[in-house]
DNA sequence: ATAGGGTTAG
């Protein structure tokens, strides 16, 4: 049998297996249902082997072995459609076969693949039916479906139940909590994890460092960095990568370069997740220098996510020739431009003033364009004051069926810009007929390990007093160097004065408000904001950064701002 | 009849 598996390996086309099935038919060897089966899980595992021919195969002999059919499921659970593999494994049932823990596991990974979370629930039942109900990988692979499936109290509460965990179990909730949008949850756990005698291995910290990154929760991202070295993890690729993705997104962009120079392998995600980094923080010069060496200087050929994060380092740094020439050199290099490149490349056409050719571009362009094209068009028809290509994106977004707030509120900028304030009543009447509201603004601070939430307004904040008096003190000093509120960016039709406290009140203000008065002097203000930063917001943290002499970090939903001696690291251009 | 299955960053 080590004979034929050895001859299996050296196939590397479907006319070498069938030559070798031959053999072993004429040889009688094929008699055997051990023998039917490796060639079977080569055919349906193997890149070099073929489904399909696994399945002829298969239907060509009769009575067959549990573990003939576990290399079908298990080849369809791992290709493109998973739901064939569980498909199979009902086909077996039928059949009055018996499952064994293998094809539940296979049929259940099918599961965790498409997603299907009532075929996982059915698969689960049956195997606490068939007797397999403390094998402890199954169990992992459940919690691995219910976490992908977004029933995340259903994975945790199996956890729980569970009387024997190992490794894969702890990662599999770890990861299943960072990847739904609990990462705090991600990270108690992990630390749980650590507190109970297991050790975590690779993919934990990688889960941890994810979760990390989410929260961009620096201080513990350091934390978890110091165990990843303790444990000698620190030049494991994999590892690297998640560490440079997470200082990037914590705001400590020259953390994640050390990390990048330091490792020992770079793999292509390696450099993806570097230029995306420096792309993040507006240093557009760096990430296109490193994206011109990465093929000639170490052999990695960039893919499609290379050149997004490329092309996205070239948006926010406002290079728009180079940005232009990258997009062209795609399919010179085999790399196929999806919708995102185009998204990128109207993006950076639009910021720049260009809006006739970024029009241009969604109209020509081979894919069918998607509502975020239409709304990045209109966006920088709202930058520059397009009233009427701004209503032909509106209109082509109405007709899409687009409802996002969004929409309307850029929209309703651009004319409220032009003082039409009929118009602007009018979108937000439609707004009103449609339902949409506008996504409220909150932006966050973490001091001392604990996080203040705040919207638009907010009174709510036990500090809120003195938060306001600091406001108060910073519009008085702000104006006295030549600061004027940029009421445009209000919406609203109210009075002048109104405006400017609405202004004065925004979200990230209060944080930044907040985190002047307890942050000690000489650290750093981190503010995270759920949406885009407000443009009189920006010009505001300028000025702060220069009187008061601090230096202020907000990440906001696209990219980093570092405000520093009154200018900030995006260079005005975002 | 032998083992084989689970968790992974851009």
């Amino acid at each position: 049998m080590a004979l034929v598996d050895s001859f299996l390996h050296k196939c590397k086309a479907l006319k070498h297996i069938k030559q070798l099935q031959a053999q072993l038919i004429v040889s009688s060897a094929f008699q055997s249902y051990l023998c039917r089966t490796k060639l079977l899980e080569f055919c349906s595992i193997s890149p070099s082997g073929d489904l399909g021919y696994a399945v002829e195969v298969f239907r060509h002999v009769d009575n067959h072995h549990t573990n003939e059919w576990n290399a079908i499921v298990r080849g369809f659970a791992q290709s493109d459609e998973p739901r064939q593999a569980v498909e199979w494994y009902v086909t077996m049932l039928h059949q009055a076969r018996r499952p064994d823990a293998l094809t539940c596991s296979f049929a259940l990974k099918a599961c965790a693949r498409m997603l299907g979370l009532f075929e996982g629930r059915e698969i689960h039942g049956q195997y606490i039916r068939f007797g397999f109900e403390a094998d402890v990988l199954l169990q992992t692979t459940v919690i691995d479906v219910y976490a992908k499936c977004g029933v995340l109290e259903q994975a945790q509460q199996l956890f729980d139940e569970m009387t024997r965990r190992d490794v894969p179990t702890w990662n599999a909730l770890i990861t299943g909590l960072a990847q739904g949008n609990r990462p705090r949850d991600a990270l108690s756990l992990f630390n749980r994890m650590r507190d109970s005698g297991v050790v975590p291995n690779e993919i934990s910290v990688i889960g941890a460092l994810s979760a990390c990154s989410q929260l961009g929760a620096a201080s513990e991202g350091k934390f978890v960095h110091a165990y990843i070295s303790e444990v000698r993890l620190d030049t494991n690729t994999r590892v690297c990568n998640a560490l440079i993705d997470m200082y990037a997104k914590c705001g400590t962009i020259d953390l994640a370069c050390d990390v990048f120079n330091k490792m020992p392998d770079r793999s292509l995600v390696s450099w993806n997740a570097i230029i995306m980094g420096l792309a993040m923080h507006g240093r557009g010069f760096h990430a296109v220098q490193l994206f011109n060496q990465m093929d000639s200087s170490s052999g990695v050929r960039p893919d499609a996510v290379t050149y997004l994060a490329a092309l996205c380092a070239c948006n926010h740094a406002g290079l728009v020739e180079e940005g232009l020439r990258i997009f062209k050199e795609m399919t010179k290099y085999g790399v196929t431009q999806n919708i995102k490149h185009y998204g990128c490349v109207v993006d950076l056409l639009g910021r720049a003033g260009r809006l006739e050719e970024a029009h241009m571009m969604i109209k020509s362009m081979p894919l069918v364009p998607d509502a975020v094209l239409w709304q990045t068009l209109l966006g920088a028809c709202n930058t520059y004051g397009n009233i009427d290509l701004a209503e032909l994106a509106s209109e082509k977004l109405r007709e899409m069926g687009s409802a996002s707030d969004g929409d309307y509120v850029m929209m309703s900028n651009v004319y409220a810009a032009y003082g039409r304030w009929v118009d602007v009543g009018r979108v937000r009447e439609a707004m009103k007929v449609n339902e949409v509201r506008k996504m409220p603004g909150c932006s966050f601070i973490e001091v001392d390990g604990i996080v203040h939430n705040f919207v638009n307004g907010d009174q709510t904040h036990s500090n809120s007093k003195e938060i306001y008096a600091k406001l108060d003190e910073i519009s008085i000093r702000i104006k006295a160097f030549g600061y004027v509120p940029g009421t445009r960016f209000v919406l609203h039709d109210i009075g002048e004065e109104d405006k400017e406290n609405v202004l004065l009140y925004h979200s990230e203000k209060l944080a930044m408000a907040f985190g002047l008065v307890t942050v000690k002097e000489g650290s750093l203000i981190q503010i995270y904001k759920n949406l885009r930063i407000c443009g009189d917001c920006h010009i505001v943290f300028k000025l702060v950064s220069k009187i008061y002499e601090r230096e202020i970090v907000v990440r906001d939903r696209a990219r980093f701002h570092r405000f520093k001696e009154g200018l900030c690291s995006c260079g005005d251009y975002w």
